[in-house]
RNA sequence: GGGUGAUUAGCUCAGUUGGUUAGAGCGCUUGCUCGACACGCAAGAGGUCAGUGGUUCAAAUCCUCUAUCACCCACCA
């Protein structure tokens, strides 16, 4: 230990510190598992960053995903694994898309159209190196060991080689098709949507019940009259058994039609009037009805959502504007029977801009999840899937979310991929009059041209894992860090991503992405509501971070965070924690002017106290136990019992003890826990630890020590002598408590000392060897006397601790009918607890079941409780 | 309609195979510069574990039903 160094400073500063210590870290290397120095069979342990999308800086969410990955990937990196985290940013196609062109409609009145696609993606360009820059710069203010060398973007010229590839082997293979299907689209993004991609709202809206020839029928989008090629009814739907099958004629506002009526048992008689029209080209379930049945498809409504050439003279209308006209022009022909103001009824919204989607047809790229293929042993990308997760080679934490995926996936359809945006990787594609060639580079010769789709977006996305580890070619990073170890994402993204992820991987490398599933849940205000910026509610993280320090606002994203569920942080909670960080810089503070002090006076009593053996046995267990809860998710608990520990145990009795005690073990224990607990710390609180750190050993870097093992301890307590370990320092504890305690009731003063007496019984020995510290442990007692037995004491305060006998002598104080009353009301309790247990010991059936310690347990319980009932009784009657 | 989760102190939440008289943080009350820390120390108040019925020697913990809240999936034209 250096003895020249300066003292450390009251409170710790966190931006004093934060900056500098990043900066050591990065520059020592240790974020690449390639400069530890390890093993050539260590194990491996990979996570790859859930790339935030560069639409936007990063929030609160994002944070708690980083402090999550840290915290697992900083024990691994301790714990001896070859420990690699990457880092990377999404280019979130749409997303971006739409948030480049909000910018520049809002700046320049302007749509993407009239810029062009060139231009336009110049812009987009633009917006992305700025968002990008700001979300590298605060995952670094979160502390986050990320690999920065191998830095990757789902846009960047080694993804988009490794998507053209992708798409190229899944075409090959049989696993991507191009055809005409029903799609959800987005009228504003001018593009299909996945099935997920698709929000549900409830609204209320109109229901018009139209005359509809020989029906009466209800629809909430009459404007896709036009549209309509027949009329279901259900199979057993009496009312109607006799029409099915046949053909009506239908006045409309473009004049009559012909439709056929059908029998399909998805139309529910209950509802309306039990006949529903069929509008195969806008709409999915009459879309399905029609493949059944061979209903012919009438579109009617076009890319831009508005009414096609065919719809006379409403085409060139929105769906909305048509509608109204219909209706209008429908009542006037007396079409109208009635119509509910008040229906409610769920629309599709596209989860980025919002805008009502449209069912149309259309000629899009899909995946095609049931293809049997060869590289799966002839099973399906969806069947492969599900067996991964029953298989457990994929587990989900928490456990529940296994069946969220499975249903998922057993519904899947085929994943259409395609999007008409600018802004994406181009599918790999060319076109000449009827020719089509797919491959990773253009064609030769003349002629050809490019499919003008994108990729959806969750397509590279979901090559994350192995794209960022240099596949298609196969290198050491693959070979050594695939699968990963550990996704954690939010719950949300299940589908979207994490289903994906493994799709994509079972294809490519004919394995899992990942072993691990970690969930979190989402970071709310403080009432429990998401955080926006429409309401205002939202938490800045580095304006955390600059008030609070990072070790503070990690701890407010871990503490109280359990998988699955969803988490309230608050201001007050974070500056909450900041002192909890602080009081481990004082703890550390304290211990290191201790153990820097040359005291001779130390050497007083020689060999081990209980308090030693206490605290060398709790921290024994607090290494097994927090390691135990980290390795099986549960952080939130391990940080508490962290803290208990450290400010309960650790702080305010052993530190306080060592004021009073002096023995030569003192230093040595205070020396390997306090260095061992900021071990412990180090992945909650990076920063303190790693400065605190330069006063135990300023030639290496905590980063990389070793993780804390419980045989060091066991080693120092097996030294030890059995009888040092008879009594436990919990009793004491208890006295002492009790004595603080009398001394509040009764106001004593500070700095007014009392005596006491203490009748031990067998406990004799043990408490008078410990009388310093009874004596001295803020209860400022001026003489003591300890022996076996003795006459109970008048005029004093009397307890009674696990049958040692206390009394205080507090004449003239003590106020005896209140005395009386709180003995009362305590022989009272303890009574009805003793025969709560009698009742208990002498159920013949509780004897015979419960185990042998458990009856033991209660037999002692109950001897102790009526030992102490015997004894206060007998002080009573004195004082009475 | 199907499914999942939550319900424990005023507030936010722990409580992992059922077994001390149910815990923590914040807040609250009272008193304190005591060899680091007022970003602190000490003492304390506060709970029929949502309700109901059951299983068990034993239930906050397992099962039934109910209520309230949140979310997911599907979808009704």
């Amino acid at each position: 230990m250096d003895k020249n160094k300066k003292e450390l400073s009251k409170a710790w500063e966190s931006q004093k510190f934060e900056g500098l210590i990043y900066k050591k870290w990065e520059e020592s290397g240790y974020f690449n598992p390639d400069n530890l120095d390890l093993p050539e069979d260590a194990p491996s342990y990979s996570i790859v960053l859930p790339p935030p999308n560069i639409t936007d800086k990063l929030h609160l969410g994002h944070s708690s995903m980083l402090a999550i990955e840290d915290l697992l990937i900083r024990f691994h990196r301790m714990k001896g694994f070859r420990t690699l985290w990457i880092p990377g940013t999404d280019h979130a196609a749409i997303a971006t898309q739409n948030a480049v062109e909000r910018k520049i409609l809002k700046e320049e009145g302007k749509t993407r159209h009239d810029l062009g696609r060139e231009k336009f993606l110049e812009k987009v360009w633009e917006f992305l190196r700025e968002t990008q820059a700001t979300i590298l710069m605060q995952t670094r203010r979160m502390g986050a060991s990320l690999d920065w060398s191998r830095e990757a973007f789902t846009f960047d010229d080694e993804r988009k080689g490794a998507v053209r590839k992708m798409f190229v082997e899944m075409y090959d293979a049989g696993a991507i098709y191009r055809g005409e299907r029903m799609v959800n689209w987005c009228p504003r993004c001018h593009s299909t949507l996945a099935d997920d991609e698709v929000d549900h709202e409830e609204k209320k809206a109109k229901l018009y019940w139209i005359k509809y020839g020989p029906f009466v029928l209800a629809t909430s989008r009459p404007e896709t009259k036009l549209g309509d090629t027949a009329v279901a009814v259900h199979p057993d739907d009496e009312r109607y058994k006799d029409m099915v099958g046949k053909e009506y004629d239908i006045p409309g506002v473009l004049g009559t039609f012909k439709i056929k009526v059908v029998a399909d048992k998805v139309v529910d008689p209950s509802f309306g009037s039990g006949a529903i029209k069929v509008t195969p080209a806008h709409s999915f379930v009459d879309n399905e009805i029609a493949m059944r049945h061979g209903l012919p498809m009438k579109q009617i409504i076009n890319e831009d959502g508005r009414m096609m050439e065919n719809c006379g003279k409403y085409a060139g209308m929105t769906t909305a504007e048509a509608r109204e006209a219909i209706v209008a022009d429908m009542e006037k022909m007396g079409l109208i029977d009635h119509i509910d103001e008040d229906y409610v009824h769920n629309t599709s919204q596209c989860y980025r801009c919002g805008s009502v989607i449209e069912p149309i047809p259309s000629k899009q790229w899909f995946v095609d999840v049931d293809k049997k293929l060869d590289r799966l042993n002839g099973k399906s990308l969806k069947e492969k899937a599900i067996e991964v997760a029953k298989s457990k080679e994929i587990t989900f934490i928490p456990d529940r979310f296994t069946k969220r995926y499975f249903h998922w996936m057993e519904n899947l359809h085929d994943w259409c991929i395609s999007r008409q945006i600018w802004f994406g990787h181009e599918i790999p594609v060319w076109y000449k009059d009827s020719e089509i060639i797919v491959s990773e580079t253009a064609p030769e010769g003349e002629g050809w041209i490019q499919d003008a789709d994108t990729l959806d977006t969750w397509f590279s996305s979901g090559m994350w894992t192995f794209s960022t580890l240099g596949w298609p070619d196969n290198t050491d990073d693959l070979k050594k860090f695939h699968p990963t170890q550990v996704l954690e994402t939010g719950y949300d993204i299940l589908t979207l991503w994490v289903s994906r992820m493994i799709i994509m991987s079972l294809f490519a490398l004919q394995e899992v992405p990942f072993k691990n599933v970690y969930l979190h849940g989402l970071v709310l205000d403080k009432h429990g509501k998401k955080m926006s910026k429409s309401k205002g509610n939202g938490i800045n993280p580095v304006e955390m971070i600059d008030k609070y320090g990072t070790d503070a606002v990690r701890l407010s994203l871990l503490v109280g965070n359990t998988p699955g569920n969803d988490l309230r942080i608050s201001e007050e909670k974070i500056e909450g924690l900041k002192k909890f960080v602080n009081k481990i810089w004082n703890i550390s503070r304290f211990v290191f002017q201790k153990i820097n002090s040359k005291e001779t006076e130390y050497q007083e009593i020689t060999g081990y106290t209980i308090s030693d053996v206490w605290i060398l046995e709790k921290f024994k267990n607090l290494i097994d136990e927090v390691t135990d809860d980290i390795e099986n998710y549960n952080f939130s608990q391990a940080g508490e019992k962290l803290r208990v520990f450290t400010w309960d145990d650790f702080a305010d009795w052993y530190l306080e003890i060592s004021k009073i005690e002096k023995n030569q073990q003192k230093q040595e224990i205070l020396k390997n826990i306090l260095a061992d607990s900021l071990k412990l710390w180090h992945p909650y609180v990076p920063f303190v630890t790693e400065e605190l750190w330069k006063e135990v050993d300023d030639t290496s870097l905590l980063i990389v020590e070793k993780w804390p093992k419980k045989e060091k301890y066991e080693k120092i307590l097996q030294g030890i002598h059995p009888k040092k370990r008879e009594y436990s320092l919990l009793l004491i504890q208890k006295i002492i408590v009790s004595i603080r305690n009398a001394r509040a009731q009764y106001n004593i003063q500070p700095t007014q000392k009392i005596d006491v007496t203490i009748f031990a019984g067998e406990k004799f020995e043990f408490l008078n060897q410990n009388e310093n510290i009874i004596k001295n442990l803020r209860t400022n007692i001026g003489n003591i006397s300890i022996s076996e037995k003795g006459a109970e004491l008048k005029n004093a305060y009397y307890e009674n601790i696990e049958d040692v006998e206390i009394y205080i002598a507090l004449e003239g104080v003590v106020d005896f009918k209140k005395e009386q009353e709180r003995m009362t009301k305590e022989i009272s309790q303890k009574e009805s607890f003793v025969n709560a247990l009698n009742k208990k010991l002498s159920n013949e059936k509780f004897v015979e079941n419960a185990p042998k310690e458990i009856i033991q347990q209660e037999k002692e319980k109950l001897e102790l409780a009526k030992a102490q009932i015997e004894k206060i009784s007998s002080f009573l009657q004195k004082i009475k």
